[in-house]
DNA sequence: AAATCATGTAAGAAAACCTAACACCATATT
DNA sequence: AATATGGTGTTAGGTTTTCTTACATGATTT
């Protein structure tokens, strides 16, 4: 728990979050646009990123390198989000699994890039 | 030694390092023309820090809140760095140790403040 | 061929940061 | 007591970074 607020304290500015994930403030807005991230904002408005959000964006871009396309992104991770945060409560165990084996699917082919996926996990 | 990478990652901007510390731009930026911290500089000239700059400042505040001089401050920083640098090749053992003594005697006063120092180390 | 998707780019405005300089109060030194 | 020094606040003017909005574009989909 005390993890997680770690995880999404939000440290990073636009800047250092196009160096980290090697995609350009373009991207990152559109991501957001489609609600796979949302940082926190400063007063004067500007973006705040966690820990967390530098790692769903370079999901997202592993996603897109391999040709999935936002709607199927976005479904993914509504899925993950449900089964996380509900625990499978609503999700039936069979349901469950196959989300599971859907993601594992795609985490199998994820092997490019200087900033690997779980590399960041070191900081927090 | 992949540690002290990550320690040192320039991450963070003066804003985050103003709320994480409590001090204001103006103490950090003291503090930087004493050499206590050498933040790294973007392109565009603008301070980014690691989060062992912001462990450093919560020292430094810690010091100068107990009354001590930037001039000791200093003295104590160069002597440590000495010290865990060289690992005490060229300080004596008796040195070494007076050092350290030093250094606890400081610590021991540390009490207060919201982000505490050590409270920093969950990040890296 | 037409529509949609993901991204680039440009414009104008606002926010955040920079350096330099001066002011000030508390503490130290003479 | 008078003066000097040390740490911090504040202001000014300038530059960088980020923001939103809008339009352009090449690659896929339909």
């Amino acid at each position: 728990m005390s993890r997680e607020i770690r995880r999404s304290m939000p440290l990073l500015s636009m800047n250092i979050v196009m160096q980290l994930t090697e995609l350009s403030a373009r991207q990152i807005r559109y991501y957001e646009e489609h609600q796979l991230v949302e940082p926190h904002r400063t007063e004067g408005n500007r973006r705040m990123f966690s820990l967390n959000d530098v790692d769903i964006l370079l999901e997202v871009k592993d996603y897109l390198e391999q040709g999935m396309k936002m709607a199927k992104i976005k479904q993914l991770f509504a899925k993950k989000n449900a089964a996380t945060s509900k625990k499978a409560q609503d999700l039936s165990d069979s349901e469950l699994r196959r989300v599971m084996r859907e993601e594992m699917r795609q985490a199998q082919r994820l092997k490019k890039s200087s900033i690997r996926q779980g590399d960041l996990s070191r900081f927090y």
